[in-house]
This record gives C-alpha cells, structure tokens and sequence, in this order.
DNA sequence: CCTAAATTTCAGTCTCAACAGAAATAAGTG
DNA sequence: CACTTATTTCTGTTGAGACTGAAATTTAGG
C-alpha cells in the first residue's frame, strides 16, 4: 500500500503538527489519512499505510472517535470496521475546539474558582496577587463562555463574521 | 521562601496546563509565579520558590521573553535581572495567540500551499483528495487572516464582542 | 458450541524532551 | 586587571508517554 508523493507529505506533517496540537502523531496521522481517503478505511489498511501496529490503531481511532473527529461505517457481508473522518472543515473544527475547550480550559476555570475563594481568606496574601487571581478567573470565565455560544453558530454565519475579521468593530457600535 | 497555599495551587496547577498548552512546567509555573508577584523577582528568588535548577529557570525566563510574556527590569545599584510578567489578562491573551498562530498555524499552511499546487499535477489521485485538501487549505487561510485581524482590535472591543457571544450572529445582517 | 477472524487490553520497550549540575562565559567592582 | 558574582551553555540523566507485539477477549458463522 502507498500514498502519492502529495498525499504522503500531508499525512506526515499531520502528525508532526498533532504533538503540538495537543495529541500523539499516530492519532493526527489516522485523521489525515483518512481525511484525505475517498473512501472508508478498515484498521488493517490503515495499519499498511503507515506502518504502526494494529493495536495502536486500535486505541487512536477510539481517541478519535471520542472526539467525535471520526466514525464507524459498516459494508454489508463484511464484518470488519470501516472508519472515515468528518469531512466538512467546520465541523471538524468545532469538534476541536470543544475538544480543547474539556482539556485546556474547564480545568485550571475550576481551579482558579477554588483559588479565588481560598485566597480571600489568607491575610498573608497580597491584596494585587488576590485582584490578579480574580482577573485571570474573569478572563477564563469570558472565553469559557464565548468558546460555548462559538459552538452554536452555523456554519454560513461563523465564516462571515471570520471573513469580516476586525471590520467587526465598525458594526459593534 | 514559601508561598501561600492558594498562590501554591495556581502555580502547581499553570504548571500542569503548561504540558498542555504547548509549553513545559517550568515555563509556565515560572509565568504564574512572575504573573502573582505583586514585585519583580530575581532568578534566584524563582530558584528558591519553585526548586528547580537556576540554569532551568535561566532557559525558561528566556523563552518567555521570546514569547513577549515576560519582561525585563532592574534596581538602581543592584546589577542582577529582575523579572515581571505582562499583567494585563488581554495583552497576556494576544501575546499567546500569536505564539499560537506562529507554532500551530503557519507551518501548516505552508505545507497545505505545497500540497495544494503539488496533488495538482498527480494524474493518480483522486478528485475527492484534491478537493479535500483545497478545503482544508481554505480553512486554515481563513483562519490564520483572522488571527491577525483579532490582534489588532482594541482589549475594550475585544470584550466587548465576545461578551456578545453568538448575540453577535444578529448584528451581521 | 466450536472455530476462526477481528479487535482490544496489557506489559514491556523505546524515544524524546525536560531537567539538573558542572563548566564556561560575561559583567561588574575594588 | 585580578576577583567576585551573576548568567548562560553544555552534557548526561531521567521520566512520561508513545508504541510494539503477545495474550486475552469479543464476535459471528457453520
């Protein structure tokens, strides 16, 4: 099994990029490949493409899966698992952002709620520390928010205003 | 040098998130530590409150610098560094997102650029493919324009538009 | 049920980036 | 221009997590 010279390029940056993006290379490599696959995969084909083991196909797709970036489809006489990947760009991008939304951003919210509450009853503390915590909690709090109603906009409206870009303070009053 | 427990908990736990956001735990536990700070604080001092090797702390203070988190400053009659961190949640904001754009975005856009002109001349890939990576080419350009132009808004607009939340899908026509 | 195919779990190995500590360099100071 | 103090660079170690391959489990057909 092997990938045009193009199609390679993309599937290895891909999983480059995937470390930075907050997941393993195997991970961001089977969302590309599959991405870019006219057709549904089963794991051994993926296994072929990129030479790694089958078990860890296995346990990427399930993290893909979670994600909601990948699903299972079913050919009919044929038992095996077929995979393929959200292929609108937005979606996938909502996805993601929910994704980092769980893991970057409800953690250190609840942490910064505690820290808040706890620091208002240490006298030791500095009174700009506690007005410094209580900033950060306000600012988490905000994009905790926006990342939210993001969400629910649909696709048309979200790539206007992107495309509108700054030009968005001349309709905000 | 001991910090109060809440200053303790917010330092710990940036320090995790750190891993997560792209950078490492000293990094990130010396940026909250500066960011709480209610005074600059000399590398030694950081050495002292987080137990890490000064040359660590020399590394990071660095690449937070780089990053334009963090600056510079000094005491009349005292020739060591003393450090502070940007204070304002919003300059703090725009100062990683730019991080982020350069790390996570532009060198995917590179690469979708190549891809984009290379898969053109590929007679053995399929149309689905090409148009695939088009579309993720567009997403990423779209994204990374408005990257830019987020940059650029003032922090009172910047608040302002994200208090709105999806209110703003019934501002745009 | 039994068998074979497909998938998942698990335990051990390997890799890479973070980190410590030593050595080298730079920046004052008397 | 020695000597002290501050900072950076460099090298080896370590730990966390990615990955492999074998064993266990699940699934479906005969």
């Amino acid at each position: 099994m092997n990938l045009s010279p193009a199609v390679q390029k993309y599937v290895l940056h891909w999983g480059e990029m995937g470390t930075r993006w907050g997941t393993n290379r195997t991970v961001a490599q089977i969302q590309a490949l599959l991405y870019l696959s006219p057709k549904p995969l089963r794991a051994d084909e993926i296994v072929d493409f990129l030479s790694v083991a089958r078990s860890n196909v296995s346990t990427s797709i399930r993290e893909l899966q979670s994600y909601g970036l990948v699903k299972m489809t079913h050919v009919l006489g044929d038992r095996r698992d077929y995979f393929e990947s959200i292929y609108d760009v937005w979606d996938l991008f909502r996805a993601i952002i929910e994704q980092r939304k769980q893991r970057e951003l409800n953690p250190t919210l609840s942490m910064l709620r505690d820290c808040a509450a706890e620091v208002d009853e240490e006298k030791q503390t500095d009174d700009v520390t506690k007005e410094r915590i209580r900033n950060m909690l306000k600012f988490f709090q905000t994009t905790s928010d926006w990342y939210e109603q993001i969400q629910e906009i649909p696709t048309p409206k979200l790539q206007k205003i992107m495309k509108l870009g700054r030009g968005i303070t001349k309709v905000i009053r």
